[in-house]
RNA sequence: GGAAGUUUAGCUCAGUUGGGAGAGCACCUGCCUUACAAGCAGGGGGUCAUAGGUUCGAGCCCUAUAACUUCCACCA
């Protein structure tokens, strides 16, 4: 095999994954005889940028699916986008804009052709981008939010909830957003604190010089005002109760009423009621029967209701209220107030609540069970810290106001009789009213919530409503990943959908991940320029390098920061396997390479074996788990360390020897262990394990359907690998202590050495000459025997002395051996501590008491060796 | 107002039922050792935020405090 000295993934990643696509590997099948894995991608919108967020959400879903995959599942990750009903609108009113066009100019099919234009050029992008990931995504069941199965889906669970008295129409204080001019839920409201005032009002007492002072921090509200209320319990206005006030500027009567929602103890305990522009003054307009007037237009403009402020913006409306009030004698106070102001979620304009007439989904009903399958454990969240997150919001939420005054998206499936006036809710377009047959019949104009359809997600895009193939396979989905900022959005709908209409919970786990920032902690945005494009991070590392660094030293649930650090970090580690493996497959070359299990193995193969089964182990453990960065860090330990630094350098020597038996059989380990860690790595880093493992002599076809490695007991040999130790610490004892003394590495010393297990230093007497630059190995049985003065180095299973020569100070090595004694003997202190302890004898586990004296003893034995050497230098 | 998270080496972060503090990057020293300088070997550096408590034993469990971050609520 030719392979270039360096890792460069352009060379292959496109090219793997074309014929990943071609061979069809994607496609997963409803296939009897497997068990179905299925996860459903959270779909990205169509106006938006490939962020790091989906950079890593997809790389987390891929590596469970290709995990999955390669465990003999049918796995399923289900690709498609989101039509995103208002930020798509935003974009193509900006659009049009630029053209000098408004919606009005154009109509709402033009709007919608322009609208379904803009979906076919940067929806399919926006998918498409992903495949640089790598992702491992079935194609084939490309699914859109707005395509005919989804709408479908749509207007079957819009009628169902409607015939089952679970959605409603009626007028309701809403989150009006007077840019996009459409109604908003409450979940689409972001709050900010902003610093403002409280504007202290005097209404006078009709006929009287009594007034009432109320306080407000949106004062053109005033004119809209219909009654001022009070606390029954406040003595201070008792008398007042059922008095009359003239409303300033607008002069129109309105009523002091009782109500206990009012504070005492808050400002005057006087509080205006503006049912049409408040939530709560809604709710006490509706106990006191009070009249609602709107004063303001959908645009944020004042009404005809506002009188001579009608037409102003709502800001130089309030500018020139305060004035006119200030004039007139009715301000008393301006107080500076920090207050929290709700915006829009998309354009970020101040949201005004508005009373309007709207179509709401009955939450109460559908929250219940939807609780209940979290409490039951029927959905388990990962962390499940956020199931309590989950709970608060579930318990708390008020109604969901679907309708929006948009033009793209799912039209409200209901038409109105001009004729009778009543409404006709239907599946599929009806041509006469159901009441009257007349067909004077007008659809609603509005269209729903982007997130009504989202919240069908994991069975919409498998045929709900029909009972297809694929819906009985692969619903339920079984792990639905996404960032723990849509909780609300997104997973808490899709949850009450799915119980509601398919009897099902959607999903059995709930993985959910952090957001990616940026190097300084900061979140990415557009406004702070400090977003990164992915594929620009491909472009310069390959897929994988960015996969590897997002998925490494993550958490679920954390936070992770983006670095270019890491990413060329995660290259390095691409690149040692690159090198690694190219090694491997060299020396490969011309010869027969036999299979493990023909193999006697040598004490570093067991040894390499025994690290290999131990990492499979907790791989699998914790991919399991979903612990997604510890299993990548155990990989990236396993192939550095173990692989590279120790096993390959020690099978140099037998690959450079003249057994040719031994040779193979080195081979043989070399690519069993790089064959199985390749196959553990696969999922998180597929492009460099397909190309390196289909060159692996005995491997066939492709790496994606392997089988993933299973741990062996049998392979364990946990035995062989501990005494396997002494080899490693001979040679880590002879570069320590040619470190201390300046002495070239390569030097070649002749080594003694106090070891018990000789026969295993004896194996591997060629590897420890070359790792430790060794001349020679002599076994003795202390310092004394040994006719040159040296240098010495205790270690838990071995003495290796190393002759002085010229090189070395006396002095020095006095030095050093001393600090070593003291680090002996601080660790006697340790553990002989312990073991006075009568409570650890007592109480601790026996196995750990007996491994505490064992080490005692061992450091005693250590201790009388370093003292040993230290007469010897005297 | 309610809730959650974070606080461990200079930086970014791990630390899986409580049992001798870890990695990467950075830093220092020495190496072009025939896979890899995107590398190899060795090294320095931490009263695990603070104060109590439980325990034979606490980075880990409990309580309180502090700082930072986030979510929810929205008393005008």
């Amino acid at each position: 095999m030719d392979m270039e000295k360096t890792y460069n993934p352009k060379d292959f990643e496109d090219k793997l994954y074309a014929e990943w696509m071609q061979k069809g590997y994607f496609r997963a099948e409803a296939d009897p005889s497997k068990i179905p894995f299925t996860i459903v991608i959270p779909p990205p919108n169509i106006t938006g940028q490939l962020h790091l967020g989906h950079a890593l959400d997809n790389t987390i879903i891929d590596a469970l699916i290709r995990f999955k995959r390669m465990q003999g599942y049918a796995a399923l990750y289900l690709p498609g986008c989101d039509h995103a009903s208002i930020a798509t609108e935003v974009k193509i009113v900006e659009q049009m804009k630029a053209e000098g066009l408004t919606k009005k100019d154009v109509g709402r099919d033009g709007f919608l052709q322009r609208a379904w234009a803009w979906k076919e050029k940067y929806g399919g992008r926006i998918v498409d981008r992903k495949k640089k990931m790598g992702v491992s995504c079935d194609w084939s069941r490309l699914a859109f939010t707005m395509d005919e199965n989804c709408s479908r889906a749509v207007r079957e669970v819009f009628v169902n909830l409607y015939e089952k008295g679970l959605i409603y129409r009626g007028d309701r204080i809403i989150n009006w957003c007077p840019s996009c001019k459409t109604a908003l839920s409450d979940a689409e409201v972001e709050y900010s604190e902003e610093d403002s005032h409280f504007w202290h009002l005097k209404y006078p007492v009709k006929d009287s010089d009594e007034f009432i002072v109320v306080a407000t921090t949106r004062p053109e509200t005033m004119l809209g005002d219909t009654a001022v209320a009070v606390n029954p319990q406040d003595e201070r206005y008792t008398h007042m109760v059922g008095k009359t006030l003239v409303l300033p500027l607008v002069g129109r009567e309105i009523p002091i009423v009782a109500d206990a929602y009012v504070d005492k103890e808050f400002g005057s305990g006087a509080v205006k009621i503006t049912p049409a522009h408040d939530p709560n003054d809604f709710e006490v307009g509706k106990r006191h029967s009070l009249p609602v007037i709107r004063v303001m237009n959908d645009d944020g403009t004042m009404n005809e209701e506002a009188g001579v402020y009608c037409g102003l913006d709502r800001y130089a409306a309030r500018e020139k209220i305060v004035a006119d009030l200030k004039a007139c004698g009715a301000l008393v106070e301006i107080e500076p107030h920090k207050h929290n102001v709700g915006h829009c979620y998309r354009c970020h304009s101040t949201v005004e609540p508005i009373v309007s007439k709207q179509w709401f989904v009955k939450m109460a009903p559908l929250a219940k069970p939807a609780i209940d399958a979290v409490v039951r454990n029927k959905i388990k969240f990962t962390p499940d810290r956020f199931a309590k997150i989950y709970f608060n919001w579930m318990e708390g939420i008020r109604d969901w106001c679907i309708s929006r005054q948009l033009w793209w998206g799912h039209r409200i499936p209901v038409w109105y009789c001009d004729d009778c006036g009543k409404m006709t809710v239907s599946k599929s377009d009806p041509c006469e009213c159901v009441h009257c047959h007349s067909k004077n019949i007008r659809q609603d104009e509005d269209v729903l919530d982007t997130w009504f359809s989202s919240a069908l997600w994991p069975f919409s895009t498998l045929g709900y409503p029909e009972k297809t193939d694929d819906f009985n396979y692969f619903y339920p989905t079984d792990v639905l990943s996404c960032g723990y900022d849509i909780i609300f959005f997104w997973v808490a709908r899709m949850i009450f959908s799915g119980i509601e209409h398919t009897g099902k919970v959607p999903f059995r786990d709930v993985l959910l991940h952090g957001i990616v920032r940026d190097e300084q902690g900061r979140k990415m945005s557009k406004s702070l320029g400090n977003g990164i494009d992915p594929l620009e991070v491909i472009a310069e590392y390959g897929a994988d390098p960015l996969r590897f660094s997002l998925v490494s030293g993550v958490a679920p649930g954390n936070d992770t920061r983006y670095s270019k650090a890491k990413v060329e970090s995660a290259r390095n580690f691409m690149n040692k396997i690159w090198n690694a493996s190219r090694f491997v497959l060299m020396n490969c070359e011309g010869v027969k390479i036999p299979p493990l299990s023909a193999i006697r193995l040598s004490p570093a193969d067991k040894w390499i074996v025994s690290r290999l089964e131990s990492c499979i182990k907790e791989v699998t453990l914790n991919m399991n788990k979903f612990e997604l960065g510890i299993a990548a860090g155990a990989l990236y330990d396993f192939l550095w360390s173990d692989f590279c630094d120790w096993y390959i350098e020690l099978s140099k020597s037998a690959l450079y020897g003249e057994d040719e038996e031994r040779k193979a059989a080195t081979l043989g380990v070399l690519c069993f262990v790089l064959d199985n860690a390749l196959r553990l790595l696969h999922p998180f880093v597929p492009f460099i394990t397909e190309e390196i493992w289909r060159n692996i002599p005995g491997t066939e076809g492709s790496i994606m359907v392997a089988d993933f490695p299973r741990y062996n007991a049998k392979l364990a040999y946990k035995k062989e690998a501990k005494a396997f130790a002494a080899v490693m610490d001979i040679i880590k004892a002879v570069r320590n202590m040619k470190t201390a003394v300046n002495c070239p590495p390569s030097k070649k010393v002749r080594l003694y050495v106090n070891v018990p297990n000789k026969r295993i230093v004896q194996a591997n007497a060629g590897a420890i000459q070359k790792l430790a630059g060794a001349s020679e190995i002599v076994f003795v049985e202390g310092g004394a025997d040994i006719a040159e003065k040296t240098m010495s180095q205790v270690t838990e299973t071995c003495t290796v002395f190393v002759p002085l020569g010229e090189l070395v100070d006396p002095e020095k090595e006095r030095a050093r051996l001393q600090g070593e004694l003291e680090r002996i003997m601080g660790e006697i202190a340790r553990a002989d501590s312990k073991l006075q302890n009568r409570g650890f004898i007592e109480k601790a586990p026996r196995a750990l008491v007996d491994a505490e004296r064992e080490k005692l003893e061992k450091f005693i034995g250590m201790k009388e060796k370093v003292e040993a050497q230290l007469r010897e230098l005297a």
